[in-house]
DNA sequence: CGAGATTCATGTGAAGTATACCTTTAGGCTTAA
DNA sequence: AAGCCTAAAGGTATACTTCACATGAATCTCGTA
């Protein structure tokens, strides 16, 4: 017993694939970011007034997932920050938001919340006004002269929900503002996200605008190399294996962070296999295996009402060779997986804003079709490749049992 | 046969409710002078 | 009298419900060719 255990903790803590796997991890911040100059020039440049103390414009930043929109900002911003910390003169903050967690950042409370959170300061969870948390907020900004920089990650996210308004009244905080300012760096994954706004909030967001090219295969492979030197040891990469990871990240839309993570994954089952040579066929693996996660993520985290919802969907789609169904029959579902498992029922109106929900996270494909006399639904399709569904099945049944 | 009316099942918006939590306020108790 | 604690009062955000109306194509109706 003992030997088979030493074998599994050898293979670990054995210096064979990973020299440093954090330089691989999400959040790591490389010292250089390839191909991205220019991007980089322009943001700088842009940002760059905050070094003689005047606010720089707002900034909108658009670009696919995995362009380096935010690693490219925070690079900007963590320069600046250093700089400043030298010379002193002026106070600059970065409050950095991520729009899209769920349950941290997703009302127009909580996102203040967060960033009163991030300068020191502290709300509850509900209780008070909002109008009381904003201007805290500003209370909080304002108590010395300085230049806040806000940047909202994935806002387009977050605007789904929120209405737009809220982006005014940020906009519009500086004429509020005695001693301190703050400008806004907005970044989005949709290009066509400013379209939906209000052209107040779109003139005063974006007084400049960045648009983030996706990387090519070639870019992509800079990339992974330059990363992979100082992740892994010599000679772990089999042949072929950096160009398969970009060639697989180059097909979803030059996404460089899923590049990395392909790497990362594929290096990390190779590892636990106790495999001395990062080999091809890895990459494949990790490729599923990706995905698979984080769904399941998702899914795990997603309270219980809701999990009960997609149970129904599971068990209905099981049910069904045809792969449609619709919204009363998951209704129907519901409720008796809800009397099973004697949990409460909620109205069909809540429901219907549930699996519309789905829809967002891409758990379900959801669309709204008119059956003529058959009245009106959604027609909707489970999208969990057929892998996951067992394990999908095991999280949800752990989580009703208790 | 075809144009318009009807119909169905649910989408969708607005307003209301329950819950959990917050601040303020008033009263009561303790303490120190 | 001042200081501190506690409980009630009054307020909010969020998740959910209730109510009411909107939708849009298959189907029905009925006038017309």
């Amino acid at each position: 017993m003992s030997s088979k255990l030493d074998k599994i903790f050898d293979s670990i803590s054995g210096n064979n694939i990973f020299k440093d796997k954090g330089v691989l991890r999400i959040n790591y911040t490389p010292k250089t970011i390839p191909h991205r100059d220019k991007e980089i020039e322009s943001v700088a440049s842009i940002l760059a007034p905050v070094l003689k103390g005047d606010r720089p414009s707002n900034l909108f930043v658009y670009g696919k997932t995995g362009t380096g929109k935010t690693l490219s900002v925070q690079h900007v911003t963590d320069e600046l920050t250093k700089r400043l910390e030298e010379t002193d003169k002026t106070c600059f903050k970065v409050i950095y938001i991520n729009c899209k967690l769920k349950k941290v950042a997703d009302t127009e409370y909580r996102i203040l919340a967060e960033m009163i959170k991030h300068l020191g300061g502290s709300v509850p969870s509900t209780g008070l006004p909002t109008d009381a948390v904003y201007s805290k907020f500003v209370d909080l900004i304002d108590e010395k002269n300085q230049i806040i920089l806000i940047v909202l990650d994935e806002i387009d996210q977050a605007i789904k929900k929120i209405s737009d308004s809220f982006l005014y009244t940020l906009t519009r905080i500086n004429s509020e503002l005695k001693n301190a300012q703050i400008s806004i760096v907005g970044i989005s994954n949709s290009l066509t996200f400013m379209d939906d706004l209000d052209p107040r909030v779109r003139s005063s967001l974006g007084e400049e605008e960045l648009v983030f090219p996706p990387y090519d295969a070639l870019q992509l492979q800079d990339i992974l190399k330059e990363r992979s030197d100082k992740s892994f040891s010599k000679d772990v990469l089999d042949e072929g294996v950096i160009s398969k990871c970009a060639a697989f990240a180059a097909r979803e839309h030059g996404d460089a962070r899923r590049a990395l993570d392909l790497l990362r994954v594929a290096a990390e089952l190779a590892e636990r296999e106790g495999k001395e040579k990062l080999l091809v066929e890895y990459i494949d693996k990790a490729n599923n295996k990706i995905d698979r996660d984080k769904m399941l993520d998702i899914i795990r985290s997603e309270p219980k009402q809701f999990q009960l919802v997609l149970y129904a969907i599971m068990d209905l789609d099981e049910d069904n060779d045809f792969d449609k169904m619709f919204t009363g029959d998951i209704y129907n579902k519901y409720r008796e997986v809800c009397q099973q498992t004697k949990n409460e029922v909620l109205t069909q109106r809540r429901i219907s804003d549930v699996i519309a929900d789905f829809d967002m996270l891409g758990l379900i494909n959801a669309r709204v079709i008119s059956k003529g006399r058959q009245g009106r639904t959604r027609e909707i399709k489970l999208m969990m490749p057929p892998g996951i569904k067992q394990k999908a099945r095991e999280i949800l049944n752990n989580s009703f049992l208790i």
